[in-house]
DNA sequence: AAACGTGATTACGGGTTTGAAACGCCAAGA
DNA sequence: TCTTGGCGTTTCAAACCCGTAATCACGTTT
């Protein structure tokens, strides 16, 4: 889940972010201090859910606001300190999803950020494609699904934990080091026995040739790097 | 547009019509003074939004919101004189898509009410979709029916919430605990015995085999995924 | 009042995955 | 040629994960 908070208080940005990442354990969250960069943060990102204050330097949340839902539907939620009428409805009526007066519970913006969620996330399409291919494997990040020359094979959390973790950085060394803290966790590193197990059960299940593979490549005292391979037409 | 409003104060219910009814004019207003009512006017009237009163008498607003969310997404803002934090969470979190405290403007509620509907509205694409089909199975999201093999076959709210979940992303992994927090509420995360039964009860109806299974499949440590069939001619 | 349907919990069995160790092989350097 | 460090493979028991049946509590219906 990708947030944005826009606001020119330092400590609120803090806060709110801290508190974001406890809710969501995936949460990447930006921030900006005022409009001019809100906007072009939110355009370069598209995030998921925009918290957007409105009495910012360069350029109000109102007008942020205005330039956002010339190019997007995603979710926005103003803050302010102004708790007057007229500012809520125009916010409201400007297309925002909701409006906090500050100071407000943490605990109840989350709930409305997740009442909004409800409501706008869309089944999100699922695509049918692989989302890569190299060679004759095709990998389909979405359903976990591996196919080798077009046929699925199985394969256990940690075989596909590591796999995905080459075929992401594919073209790229990954250091031993690296693959154990992020398959296995920071306190494995410098365990080799379990990479060097994996590896070899990854490499018969994908059907490639330890003394010469065409997948998972061997570094000597370095790492490992997934061949980029142009696909099998 | 049809709204319900559902409060024990009737100064509060005639002024929230009038203004409703000006504020749309093709408004129809329907009025409850308890719970109880609140809910049969709802199932009859299946109305497009509902103001909802935490406070009253027989049926409390957040037991209605409960009963109410067992069939129906539509919209719900919750109205109350208390404006207790965890009274607000604790109606977002139970599916409302607002809640306000009183006394409130009525131009900020007609604000809210229209913010609410712009969110609501958008996802014709799955109101309109006339129904889902893989394999055996067909789904009618409309009326809650699913049919194996043509024969309609009874599901329980819990059991719909869950296959609702699956196959509105079918193709696509879903985490246990994203599962867990989109059928029974965040504070289930990590409860797998929960999802272990009703996985199972739903494969038995639809008659679906765990060690072999045609539409809901299992990854495992991770999650369940629905799979994607092409429909049976 | 009794039967029923539903949701919440618990307990248990079977299969799969994992961790850990042992052994084997190759390549580089002495 | 020998040695040694670095990597690959196999094996096996313990741990873990998932499916299912059984039970309980509660509210509704007959």
């Amino acid at each position: 889940m990708k947030f944005l908070v826009v606001d020119d208080d330092k400590a609120i940005v803090e806060a709110v972010t801290i508190g974001l990442q406890f809710q969501w354990q995936d949460a990447e969250v930006h921030a900006a201090a005022d409009g001019e960069e809100g906007l072009r943060l939110f355009l370069d990102l598209t995030p998921d859910v925009t918290l957007l204050d409105v009495n910012m330097p360069y350029m109000s949340g109102f007008e942020v606001l205005q330039k956002i839902r010339e190019v997007s539907d995603a979710p926005v939620l103003m803050l302010t300190a102004r708790g007057d009428e007229m500012s809520k409805v125009k916010g409201l009526e400007m297309g925002a999803d909701d409006y906090m007066v500050k100071p407000f519970s943490h605990l109840e913006l989350f709930a409305r950020i997740k009442a909004v969620l409800r409501r706008s996330e869309l089944p999100a399409p699922v695509s049918a494609a692989p989302s890569f291919v190299s060679g004759d494997i095709a990998i389909n990040f979405d359903g976990h699904e591996v196919t080798v020359k077009g046929q699925p094979i199985k394969l256990t959390p940690t075989e596909y934990k590591l796999l995905y973790q080459l075929v992401r950085n594919a073209g790229r060394v990954l250091p031993f080091d690296m693959l154990l803290s992020k398959v296995w966790g920071d306190e494995y590193r410098g365990d080799m026995d379990y990479l060097k197990t994996y590896i070899s059960r990854l490499r018969k299940k994908l059907g490639d040739d330890s003394e010469n593979p065409r997948y998972i490549l061997t570094e000597r005292a370095v790492g490992y790097r997934f061949a980029r391979v142009a696909a099998a037409t």
